[in-house]
DNA sequence: TTAGGTTCCGTACTTAAGTACGGAGTCAAT
DNA sequence: ATTGACTCCGTACTTAAGTACGGAACCTAA
């Protein structure tokens, strides 16, 4: 099993030191205890497998549109018995993700329209505003 | 034409007063004269058709995902000669929405494994991290 | 063993987009 | 004319998710 200092762990996640440092403190990360080699000091914080795959899930369930509270309370929920209230988060999520899916996709319909009344080459007025009057929704 | 004052205009599109003083103290909107029906005292500032559609442009263009800058940006150019401009800021954004939807319909995926996962009535262990590894990207 | 790069930690700052507050002025209905 | 709601404006506060800073401890290579 491999071990990994902070750094090399933010960069697996694709993240920032500082950034894996916040999550722990918001207790999405453990920090797990210092150890050296040698056995002699201190040492510092080393992190394995189990923290890269956490780190990862922190940020794939940041894309779903979970926040960072409610990524914590999954993370809690992760191998827990309570599979209803995991559904009811997932449940909700995805609805709420398909809203948001359908907004956008209006959206780009209106940004395709706004492209195409800017499309010619000869200049004149380019009615950007009217481009997204009447969407649908 | 129909005049509005600011809680009207507000309502209209979808926001709150305050909303609509913070769009205009940023430039997004215009700040009216005042002007009273009777002629007597100072007045208060009113609102027409325009502002309207300006506001709902403004929350469209929000949910293309432009920021409250671009949207000034946009605004200025509308009807404007610059059509080249506005052809770059609707193909940039037109890219950047693709990428965030291809995005969400991943999250949507992996959520749906989760809900999956975590769909039997029995209890036990329900992996949700897991239900996130492998995402197609 | 020493130099310089990291780690650790607490605290403070940042950004976007609002939201709230308070007091003075204004409007509309009684 | 009074009252209660609304407007105006400046200023301050909020929230989420980081980012940055600085000094002390630690680790590694030369």
């Amino acid at each position: 099993m491999k071990v990994r200092t902070i750094a090399a762990l933010a960069q697996e996640g694709g993240v920032g030191v500082e950034t894996v440092r916040f999550y722990q403190r918001r207790g999405l990360m453990p920090t797990p205890d210092r150890w050296s080699r040698d056995g002699v000091g201190a040492g510092i914080r080393r992190y394995g497998e189990e923290d890269v795959r956490r780190l990862k899930f922190i940020r794939s369930a940041q894309t779903a549109g979970f926040t960072l509270e409610q990524i914590k309370e999954l993370l809690s929920l992760d191998a827990g018995e309570d599979r209803a209230r995991a559904r009811v988060l997932a449940a909700e999520r995805l609805a709420a993700l398909d809203r948001t899916i359908a907004d956008l996709e209006t959206a780009r319909a209106a940004l395709r329209r706004l492209a195409s009344a800017c499309a010619s080459k000869d200049s004149g007025p380019c009615p950007i505003i009217a481009a997204f009057q009447g969407e649908t929704a």
